[in-house]
RNA sequence: CGGGAGAUGUCAGAGUGGUCGAAUGUGCCGGUCUUGAAAACCGGUGAGGGUAAUACCUCCGGGGGUUCGAAUCCCCCUCUCCCGGCCA
C-alpha cells in the first residue's frame, strides 16, 4: 500500500520536471493513471480493514495484571487488611436514610420532584457536611502533591473514549441533546485527558492531579440496587486523585494513591477494609483495583467509598497519551482513584457517628471546616 | 445568537497549483571570541508513525472534493479574535 503510494509521489514528482524541460507528458499520465486506479480497491481494502480493526479493538477491555486474584465476581475478591475496629453500639444502630429524615438532612422527596428518581437534596448542616468534606479531601491531597484542578463537567466523546466509557457503556452515560457533550460519570474522565494526544517530557512524570466534581451516571441495569437512601445516585460529589505515571513507576504512584485514601479515612475515623477486585470484577479500563469499603453499622456491612485502578498503558493507548524517553515516544501510565465519594463518605459519618437518639457527631478533622 | 477577520514549525510571520515539509525573524543546541557571561559571528534545528538504523508514509485547524500533482482551488465542520446582543 505505502508502495504503491511513493511510486505515485515519484511519478507526480517527475511531473512538474517533464513540464519543466518541455518533455511529452502523455505517456506518463497514462501510467499515473493506471496506478491511481490499481491503488483505488487497495486503498479501499485498507481502510475497511483499519477501521474493523478499530472497532473491535475499541471494544476490548483490559488485560489484569498477573498478579490478580482469579475470580468471578465480588465473592472473589480478597481482603488484604483491615484499618480501625468498628465501635461497638449499645443500642441498635440505624441505617442513614433513618437518621437523615429524624436530623432533616436529606430531602428525598424534593430531590425527585427537581428532577427525578435517585435524586436528593442535601439542607442545612448536611448541606455543609458535604461542602467540608470536598474541602478536606483536596486539602490533604495537595499535601500529598496533587495540584487542585477545577474542570468542565461536560466532556466530548473523544474524551470518553479516551478514558473507556465509549463506545461501549453510552447506555450508562447522561448526554447533551445537540451537542457533542456528557455529563461526566466521573473526574476521571477530564483529569486523564487533561493530556490526551499530548507528549509529556520524562521529567515532568509523575503527574498528579485531583479535583472536586460532580458525577453522573444513569446507573442502568442496576433497577432495584440500593433504591433506599443516599448510596446509588445519578449525581453525587466525588474528589478524584488521576495520576500520569512513568510505566516503570506506576506500582509506586498505584501505593501511594491506596495508602492516601485510606489515611482519609483513617482521619475520619471511619472503619475500612482495603480489598484487591478479582479479575471479573475489574472494571473495562482497569488492570489491578483495589477497592476501600467502609463499615456501615446500620447495614451491618462494609460498602465501597473508594475505588484505586491502575489502567497500565490501557487508557494511555486510547488517549494517546505518550512521554518522550530519549527520542522515542512511548505510552504513559494512568492511574485513577476516588479520595473519596462525598455522599457515601456522609453516609458513613451518619451511620458511625450516631448516638443513641439519633443526633450525629462530626467527626474531629472536620470541625475547623464548618 | 447576528456581523466581520482569521487558523502555517517554540513563537512571530511569508507563501494562491509542481523546483514547498515550507522563506525570514525568533527561540533552542553546538562552536568561535571572552577570566566568565552578554553582544557579535559561524553551523545545526518542525512534528507524528515506522525501522536495529535507513528507507518509507502522514501532517500547513478537522473532514470531504477537484487534479497526474493541493498549505495554495471548491464544499462542510470546529475553534480563535474583533464588533453587537445576552448573561454569572
Amino acid at each position: 500500500m505505502e508502495t504503491a503510494k511513493a511510486e505515485q509521489n515519484a511519478m507526480s514528482k517527475l511531473f512538474g520536471q517533464y513540464m519543466r524541460e518541455g518533455k511529452d507528458i502523455t505517456e506518463l499520465k497514462a501510467k499515473v493513471d493506471a496506478n491511481k486506479e490499481a491503488m483505488i480497491p487497495l486503498q479501499e481494502k485498507a481502510r475497511e480493514a483499519e477501521e474493523a480493526l478499530y472497532r473491535v479493538a475499541l471494544a476490548m477491555p483490559n488485560f489484569p495484571d498477573d498478579t490478580v486474584p482469579e475470580g468471578a465476581d465480588e465473592e472473589d475478591n480478597v481482603e488484604l487488611r483491615k484499618v480501625l475496629e468498628p465501635r461497638s453500639f449499645d443500642f441498635e444502630p440505624k441505617e442513614h436514610w433513618a437518621l437523615a429524615e429524624g436530623n432533616g438532612w436529606i430531602d428525598f422527596e424534593r430531590g425527585v420532584k427537581l428532577a427525578k428518581s435517585r435524586f436528593s437534596v442535601l439542607r442545612g448542616e448536611a448541606a455543609r457536611l458535604e461542602r467540608a468534606l470536598i474541602n478536606f479531601f483536596l486539602d490533604t491531597n495537595a499535601s500529598k502533591g496533587f495540584e487542585e484542578l477545577c474542570v468542565p463537567f461536560m466532556n466530548n466523546a473523544t474524551m470518553l473514549q479516551g478514558t473507556g466509557q465509549l463506545p461501549k457503556f453510552e447506555d450508562d452515560l447522561f448526554k447533551i441533546e445537540g451537542e457533542d457533550l456528557y455529563l461526566i460519570p466521573t473526574a476521571e474522565v477530564p483529569l486523564t485527558n487533561m493530556y490526551n494526544d499530548e507528549i509529556l517530557a520524562e521529567k515532568e512524570l509523575p503527574v498528579l492531579m485531583t479535583g472536586y466534581t460532580p458525577c453522573f451516571r444513569k446507573e442502568a441495569g442496576s433497577a432495584g440496587r440500593d433504591t433506599r437512601g443516599m448510596i446509588r445516585q445519578h449525581q453525587f460529589d466525588k474528589v478524584e486523585m488521576v495520576a500520569i505515571a512513568h510505566p516503570d513507576r506506576s506500582d509506586e504512584v498505584f501505593e501511594m494513591m491506596v495508602q492516601n485514601a485510606s489515611d482519609i479515612l483513617t482521619a475520619l475515623g471511619l472503619p475500612h477494609r482495603v480489598v484487591e477486585l478479582c479479575g471479573g470484577d475489574l472494571g473495562f479500563s482497569a488492570a489491578q483495583t483495589i477497592d476501600l469499603e467502609v463499615w456501615l453499622p446500620g447495614q451491618n456491612q462494609y460498602r465501597e467509598i473508594s475505588s484505586i485502578s491502575n489502567t497500565r498503558d490501557f487508557q494511555a493507548r486510547r488517549a494517546k497519551i505518550r512521554f518522550k524517553d530519549g527520542k522515542k515516544n512511548k505510552l504513559v501510565h494512568t492511574l485513577n482513584g476516588s479520595s473519596l465519594a462525598v455522599g457515601r463518605t456522609i453516609v458513613a459519618i451518619m451511620e458511625n457517628y450516631q448516638n443513641e437518639d439519633g443526633s450525629i457527631e462530626i467527626p474531629e478533622v472536620l470541625k475547623k471546616y464548618m
